[in-house]
DNA sequence: AAAATTATTTAGATTTGTCTAAAAATATTT
DNA sequence: AAATATTTTTAGACAAATCTAAATAATTTT
């Protein structure tokens, strides 16, 4: 089965879409892959004659079993491939995304089984995300969001929402990394914002669009 | 200047038909490049009005000095991705050529100057044939044709003419690999076939076809 | 439950890179 | 140098992936 750069596109952010939801909406996908909605119903037309998605029209779609493991394929290909960026090639992790984007493309199944060797078969990349193995399992971490902790919980920072640079901008302002311990203090309904200690520095605010976008596990 | 993987790959194909011709005719583009000399003719229109190209119609076409540049580029990144393939994933050298004719196209700049560090700023691939640094300069090999060496010449391999998979086959069947050394024992007329003896070997027959892609350098 | 709004699909156009068939230019042979 | 053969270009068509504008379906509001 051999997608183009465009269908392996689409049927990542599926994935990607699904996790929350389900299902998901032609102007979700549209939104996501910075593209119209007329074109996405298109190439949900294409992609579900090639049995990768079930779709039925006005309902919204869902990927086959067989596109769900090409979308661990690819799953798998980015987050190696940023594991290389950074461990072997000392990018930052907050600038590897991009370049994955383009390496996930690359289609020899021995390239990435090498590379995931070459790595020593790591079980997260840099972010904190799992990585599928080459069967297309994937450890699930136990991790929360960050806005779902109670006050006096302490956690540890296991991955982010999105990588955005936006997002990397301020994690980096505010030196939030994967692996930060921190405390929450308190919450404000107001805002929905938090105060939380740093674990050996002050207190700071986050935000409520922040918080959404960390995933902790308590400790 | 973004260039599509189409229009990268005929720029690399016309550097390396140049190499020889110094110019290049639209039949020969067809050929290497698997297409129809009618779509070579679309593509160096478009090209040229890039100013990637010298072409002028029936006269065939060379490089500009941009497009060389570009080339250069294309090649320093297929020979980095060659290398890593061989050096770092323990592939063999006769079967990294179509995993990089993809990575060749990933654009990061900084990706690649990371990838060339990290394998120690290499100055030539597996296959024996010169990497250009950043700057595009590129050093060559002191190499002949082995079809032009003298009987009783000694010399070694360095570097092959194409990366076919038949060629390679052959290869590996005669035991040739970068660095053997032989000795030409003598040259026949009728058919341009060389005998030569393998060191600590017994002595074997090459082809015009085959001594046509072996380049060597004498010692 | 009818009206208004929003979401989705259809219809038709566009761009890129390719193709085939036919025409034009160049090269080779007699 | 005329005829023939080869090479190259032009003209017109096609598939993939996108778009805009219009039509249709679903949802929400009143």
């Amino acid at each position: 089965m051999h997608l183009t750069v465009s269908e392996e596109n689409y049927i990542k952010a599926i994935f990607h879409l699904q996790e929350a939801d389900g299902t998901v909406s032609t102007n979700q996908l549209a939104a996501n892959i910075h593209t119209k909605p007329a074109s996405v119903t298109d190439m949900l037309k294409k992609l579900t004659s090639k049995r990768l998605l079930l779709y039925k029209p006005y309902q919204g779609v869902r990927l086959s079993s067989e596109g769900r493991k090409l979308a661990l394929e690819i799953v798998r290909k980015h987050r190696l491939w940023e594991s290389f960026l950074v461990d072997k090639l000392q990018f930052g992790w907050d600038e590897v995304h991009e370049v994955a984007e383009e390496l996930e493309h690359i289609s020899s199944k021995k390239l990435v089984d090498k590379l995931d060797q070459f790595l020593g078969n790591p079980r997260f990349d840099p972010h904190g995300d799992p990585i599928p193995d080459s069967n297309g399992v994937m450890l699930s971490l136990r991790q929360v969001n960050l806005l779902d902790l109670k006050p006096h919980t302490k956690a540890e920072v296991c991955s982010v929402g999105s990588q955005s640079p936006e997002l990397l901008e301020l994690l980096k302002h505010k030196q939030i990394l994967i692996g930060t311990r921190l405390e929450v203090q308190c919450k404000f309904e107001f805002d929905h914002s938090l105060e939380i200690q740093l674990e050996g520095r002050g207190n700071i605010t986050i935000s409520q669009q922040l918080a959404q976008a960390l995933f902790v596990k308590t400790i």
